[in-house]
DNA sequence: TTGAAAGCGCTAACAT
DNA sequence: ATGTTAGCGCTTTCAA
């Protein structure tokens, strides 16, 4: 069983300042005896050492915490997110505390607030609304970090995914291989910045949608929304489109399920493109594309504008470059 | 900006112990006038108050903490089984700290003493070995409980969910529209308590088993695991089978990649069972078991027998249902 | 009805 | 080359 310094130092007749002095890397500075030292490392190696983190912080004014605060680990983004800035605030001797909002504003304020108390060194923070960044941005006087939402609100870096570049790219694709046909685009949580950005991208490459409006849209991006969405697709063409694109996973899910009960199966011959990456798009025999984002590049520059902040340099803001990923049709 | 309680003291002109006795609801105890406590509510409802939780730990060795120790949150499973169990803990006074072990040993147990040194108050953990979970069980002296592998060599209390039951239900399903043909079984990570439970139901129910063996394994259940396994399987049969069983779903995204660069595409008449599910499996067209695990039954379970180890209750171990689900084939 | 004081385990400056 | 001490902000007990 791992023993306290203060045993240590009854164990071994020396006092317990020596056995911090040694323990804490500073033997040499203080010049203490190889034999002492020896003794000390030796008592530890067979006995183990407990230091008590939470008195340090108490003194240091610092935990070495991060606190994180996302919508959902459901979400694979931001699971895979979370994971990769934990392993580097570890790897950066800071111990990550993720916590989610569930998209909700009060939740949101709660979970910082709580977090603050706790009182970690820095907080990163994917917003729901504008006003919560706001709100925070306001309050909250720690070192911050936003990450995917650009509310335009706050002179905190903010770390987001090229969305209008992949967009671009994306509608590109699916529209080269489209045969002038439409490309409809449902568009879920049409009030995020990060989907609005994609909105702006998709526009931008469709010139035709001035005209008639491809698009549909919906407040919010979960499988539900996708099914109202594509419901009221077949409504107005009574049938299935023969291009789609939607702006993330969950509305794919929906969208394909609506098909899927229309017509007993999804329609092989229907181009997709969405954003979000997943392994399981391989299950789908179409032709699709897909926006895949890098979640370790993500994780890199948000520890890095924290360190920045820290340091009271002036951080930057940074945009992560996606990455576009084709899966032919099934033979 | 929030004050400090003795800051509120001083601006009010009462001791900072009156302060603290007020806002810890500890004022009728103590017999503080009903003006001072006015006034205090009023001043701090105008400014906010901002306590150091840390001092308040160190005071009462006690952080309001627990740790969550998981392979990875990239882990769809894992990740939901956070944010059930972060959600909970929250309710419930306590903050979760969730770190991933990458399914190393070594990471494992520097998580886990690197948890003890911030003084949690609990330990949840997904252990990734026989020798981790000995070691942890041995070594760390507070309230531990186990999730998911149970090794057999501990006396703290596991939850797990019914991976044997589930899968004698799976096995049963996709058999039974077999038409007698052979169901072949991909079992990825072999030498976990989990996956042996998978293997143990499936062959409880296909005595045929015994004869000709239907079974493939690996040591780990990742993607490439997957891929390996139906190579072999491939090899051996010189064509796709008809029925597949998988132990976990990168396990089947291997298995299908394999197939689909073999012929071009899945073949549609291929009955498949996995275990966990995901709203995806719908991309296929083909017909489809999977056993869905309860996360929000588990975390409710982790957490109760952690507040009953807390409290030096005996706590139980724990099996939770699956739930079989049937994806019928497209038309 | 309110205030003062000790002590949790640590760090850093100062003594020996 | 080693030891002593003040104080971080909180809780708890005792004093006024």
């Amino acid at each position: 069983m791992a023993k306290k310094p203060d045993e240590i130092a009854k164990a071994l007749g020396v006092s317990i300042t020596t056995v911090r002095l040694v323990l804490g890397g500073k033997a040499e500075k203080y010049r203490i005896s190889k034999a002492t030292q020896a003794r000390i490392r030796e008592y530890v190696e067979e006995h183990g050492v407990k230091f008590d983190l939470t008195a340090r912080s108490l003194k240091l004014k610092r935990t070495n915490t991060f606190g994180l605060i996302i919508p959902r680990l459901a979400n694979p983004f931001f699971a895979k997110l979370s994971e990769e800035l934990e392993h580097r605030c570890r790897e950066t001797g800071y111990q990550l505390i993720i916590s989610c909002s569930n998209s909700d504003e009060e939740t949101e304020k709660e979970l910082a607030s709580g977090l603050v108390q706790r009182n970690v060194d820095g907080l990163f923070v994917v917003s729901s609304t504008s006003d919560s960044q706001q709100h925070l941005g306001k309050t909250i006087s720690k070192p911050m970090v936003f990450l995917d939402r650009d509310y335009g609100n706050t002179d905190a870096p903010i770390i987001t995914s090229s969305n209008f570049e992949g967009a671009k790219d994306l509608a590109a694709a699916i529209a080269k291989h489209a045969d002038g046909e439409p490309v409809y685009f449902l568009i879920g949580g049409s009030n995020q910045p990060t989907i609005t950005e994609r909105a702006r991208g998709y526009l931008e490459v469709m010139p035709q949608n001035t005209e008639k409006d491809w698009t549909l849209q919906s407040a919010r991006n979960r499988t539900q929304d996708g099914e109202q969405m594509m419901l009221e697709l077949w409504e107005k063409l009574g049938k299935a489109p023969q291009n789609l694109m939607v702006s993330s996973l969950p509305v794919l899910e929906g969208a394909l399920a609506v098909l899927r009960e229309k017509l007993g199966h999804i329609p092989p011959q229907l181009r997709l493109a969405t954003f979000d990456d997943n392994k399981m798009l391989s299950f789908l025999p179409n032709e699709i594309w897909s926006v895949k984002q890098n979640e370790a590049e993500w994780a890199e520059a948000a520890l890095e504008a924290m360190t920045q902040t820290m340091s009271s340099e002036k951080a930057h803001s940074k945009t992560i470059a996606t990455r576009l990923i084709h899966r032919p049709k099934d033979q």
